[in-house]
DNA sequence: TGCGACATGTAACACGTTACATGATTGA
DNA sequence: TCAATCATGTAACGTGTTACATGTCGCA
């Protein structure tokens, strides 16, 4: 059950609202989990049973009314003991790297599009952590804000989310470099 | 089901049984999946079930006998369509991005040692996949080996597998140092 | 009048993990 | 003799995904 900790992680940085957590969760801020919103009510409900997070009812009037929740005590307790356990293996898994791997025994066609996809949606990524990252830190320097900041925890897994895109996009240009080259190699042998 | 795809890529490498699979997939010489040895014997029967691996028997007189298989080309028909068919969304899920995140509401030492062993690990994983990099192209340099080689696929998920595994090293020494100057600025302030 | 954002869920199913089961050989 | 490696699985359980359900507001 690891999803559980992922959340009130999420959770330490501020209220939020199972929708709110939802597009964070899904549309990929969460540079450090992945989840469906269904998957994320459930397990706020699951949490606040367990008085791991408290939610407070906020009536809208033009809007559906909603729940903010906050990590409780108990919950910062669970996260800590979390810390203290080994972590589980790291899992990667990605349908782009299997037909790569596949890619001497199928066409590319289909595969360079999509290489190209990737590497744009990744390109947009970087920009998309940058721009946290310049947020975060605001007037000081990355040095001065990561030895001085209150808290730097989402700076350090937002590090981490732009360089895994970087790595990501950079990767995708050089398979389609060498993709292309094959074919076009191809003609002349 | 992706990773009967998975599957189907690694073995278009050779003939391998479910045990050299399991290893594969299991101690993350497989950079582009993770599966684990039972899912492994599992999904290898399905796909014989359907005709996409055909296995066959060793019969062998020091240990169990074994059974290696082959994707059929009914097999390389499947991973042909499953490669036009678009991708599903990548999934990163890390324990320890998710310890880093909630890193300014807890004690800092059990996470400081789990950052070490992974940095240790991530560099184990580069040498390794440096050493699998220079088995496959041999004399050639680089460039000329994806240039002319036959199979170029697992070379170039090797090389994502490299680049992600030297960004966590790198990641997880960036995030020790920054810690550990926030304990000792601590006592200062 | 229809689409997209807001807001929250249930139910069925697919997938992955953990625990358990078996049994021979090789090396410390 | 103890552990590790080879070699293959079953069964139970937990987690994640897909499809479905509901209803409002604001914009084009």
């Amino acid at each position: 059950m690891a999803l559980r900790h992922a959340v009130l992680a999420a959770l330490l940085e501020g209220e939020l609202s199972g929708y709110q957590l939802a597009k964070a969760f899904d549309a990929g801020v969460a540079n450090f989990w992945h989840a469906r919103p269904q998957q994320l009510y459930a397990e706020l409900k699951r949490l606040e049973s367990q008085g791991l997070v408290t939610g407070r009812e906020i009536v809208q009037h033009n809007r559906p009314n909603k729940r903010l929740f906050t990590v409780s005590p108990a919950g910062v307790e669970e996260l800590r003991s979390f810390t203290r356990s080994a972590s589980g293996p790291s899992a990667v898994r990605d349908d782009l790297l299997v037909k790569v791997q596949a890619c001497d025994h199928v066409e590319t066609g289909a595969l360079l599009e999509e290489l190209g996809e990737r590497a744009e949606l990744a390109r947009t990524k970087v920009e998309l952590f940058e721009s946290l990252l310049a947020a975060m830190r605001g007037e000081r320097s990355e040095e001065e804000h990561l030895a001085r900041a209150e808290r730097v925890g989402p700076y350090l897994t937002c590090l981490r989310g732009r360089a895994f895109e970087q790595g990501n996009q950079q990767w995708c240009e050089r398979v389609m470099g060498v993709l292309r080259a094959r074919q076009e190699g191809r003609g002349d042998g």
